[in-house]
DNA sequence: AAGGCCATGTAACAAGTTACATGATTAA
DNA sequence: TTAATCATGTAACTTGTTACATGGCCTT
């Protein structure tokens, strides 16, 4: 695949997990190809490079695959507001409250739509199990919110 | 305060939500302190550098609490494996989310006790909202965990 | 075949992390 | 008083973002 296929296939698979950008990928690339991980093809239409996998970048992904997963890393700049409480003005924190609904319903509309897409297409299940997650998120974000103090 | 109070006192209040390193913490302070948000002090002990906010740097503050929230930013590693689905070998992907109920069973406590700390003391409400918010997100992962099929 | 558009790739920058050096404080 | 510990700050590196240049493609 060239640098721009896996940065669409990436988006696809868990765009709305773990963003990335076509920057890192095509950083990437050069490097994992002289650690030989994977190898460069012909040149295609726009000097397109692809990129084939090769057996040791297969044992590489499986191992990082099996590595414990670590914490996760939320980056929420709602709660990053909340957090500074009694210092906002009194609409505004109702104006951030609201934009946030608006946003989560949206994810959760999509998530949904996702995971039944998935579902129909029987697929991997694991990959529908993401979806659930974001539905889950959605949901578990948008009750909260009701509970967050505007006043 | 000093670099390292700073550190702490964001640690304290959104540590869980929004990670922030000493480094970014000393880099960012000569900045500010040269774009006339902040005044550096007298040196403390072990050359400690106090800095005071200024009538211009409460204005900055107060302007970004104001700014739209923008989207959050979710990295969640062990999503990012399940995304990867079929790839796994058989026991993996068990042992994954066994380490993931562990890690937020322990979240979960912990949000917990703190949001009771907080109300017991009257804190600010919006405070007790975030950490309201981390009960909400690991009571809702932890669920979400039950579901994902581990065969 | 000319103009606008979209995909490819690059380069400069900003944010985040890790590892280190140094100077107080504490404890044996 | 010496050794261990901990807090302060720095420096090098990695990761993530934004802005830009270029070249096929597609429409008219």
């Amino acid at each position: 695949m060239t640098g721009g296929e896996l940065v669409s296939a990436a988006k696809d698979r868990f765009g709305a997990f773990w963003s990335v950008t076509r920057s890192q990928v095509y950083r990437e690339l050069p490097g994992l190809a002289s650690a030989g991980y994977v190898r460069p093809g012909k040149l295609g239409p726009r000097a397109a490079q692809p990129y084939a996998i090769t057996a040791a970048g297969k044992r590489a992904f499986r191992s990082w695959l099996a590595e414990p997963a670590g914490s996760d890393h939320a980056r929420n700049p709602l709660i990053l507001r909340l957090g500074f409480g009694a210092h906002h003005a009194s609409g505004q924190l109702q104006q951030l409250v609201e934009e946030a609904r608006v946003q989560h319903q949206a994810a959760l509309a999509s998530h949904r739509t996702r995971a039944a897409e998935l579902r129909k297409n029987n697929a991997d299940p694991y990959l529908v199990a993401t979806a659930e997650f974001g539905v889950a998120y959605a949901r578990a974000l948008l009750r909260w919110l009701e509970s967050v103090p505007t006043g």
